[in-house]
DNA sequence: TTTGCTGCAAATCCTTTGCAGAGGT
DNA sequence: ACCTCTGCAAAGGATTTGCAGCAAA
């Protein structure tokens, strides 16, 4: 879609990319800046900002489009589904092993040109079903 | 999940749920701010969402969970999918007579318990697919 | 009359951006 | 050397909230 600006691997975008891929929380830019400072003291919340855009425009990582703000950050940069849960807004991958099947059959009904879905189960994390109510 | 206080059905909540219902568009709290100005010119964008709010926690409309900002609204409180322009952030429903099926045996995967699922297309809408390429 | 609701404005949360200097390639 | 990237800080967009008076029930 855009021509591809020559990028350089700078160490903040080389360690933000290291710390995203240790985890499988799905943290959001400001978890992942709390992550990468660990390291790197002096880097800025707007560089962890910058280079999670790079990073997800060219396909390195994930920025998911859930229903919930802020956004949520996946090193995985494969396609795959989400769970998340209502209460505490904790996200994990789908298991495998289960169907789901969109037909994309969609496009010859509308005027849209259909390029792909979004997916996203919504739930509740055994923490929170185990929780006693507080009302 | 909450204990129910007793609604009142003020002029306010009554025109915005009116003026929400009348459009298929998907409008934003502050596109819903506009429409109903024009027939209470008084009327508060902080009052706007809050009923937004209480009307969507109620069941009457759905706050829409799309991977977009600002949130939009749907007047049609019964679940439907939609489909999003990359481009323009169009909103429309989906049409009906295509097959979606997203089973839930997922339950038997993992330690969630699901109850539902949000599910979006995404795609060009015509007047992006039209227009002349800028770049 | 009760108490939920309103308008107003300030506050908050998340994210983006302008700038001058630093650092990859 | 070139030019992208950085830290800093301020700006920006969307949404929430405190408060004193208003108005449904």
């Amino acid at each position: 879609m855009l021509n591809q600006p020559s990028l350089r691997m700078t160490r903040q975008r080389q360690v933000i990319l290291e710390e995203l891929r240790k985890v499988n929380t799905h943290p959001s830019a400001d978890e992942i800046y709390e992550m990468v400072r660990k390291r790197l003291p002096r880097i800025s919340l707007g560089t962890v900002y910058r280079n999670l855009e790079i990073l997800s425009e060219n396909g390195e990582i994930q920025k998911l489009e859930l229903g919930c703000s802020p956004k949520r950050f996946d090193g995985v940069a494969e396609d795959h589904y989400h769970i998340r849960c209502l209460d505490c807004n904790r996200v994990i991958d789908s298991p495998p092993g289960f169907d789901v099947c969109v037909t994309h059959e969609l496009t010859e009904n509308t005027d849209f040109k259909i390029i792909g879905h979004k997916l996203e189960f919504i739930g509740f994390c055994p923490t929170c079903l185990n929780r006693p109510q507080t009302c």
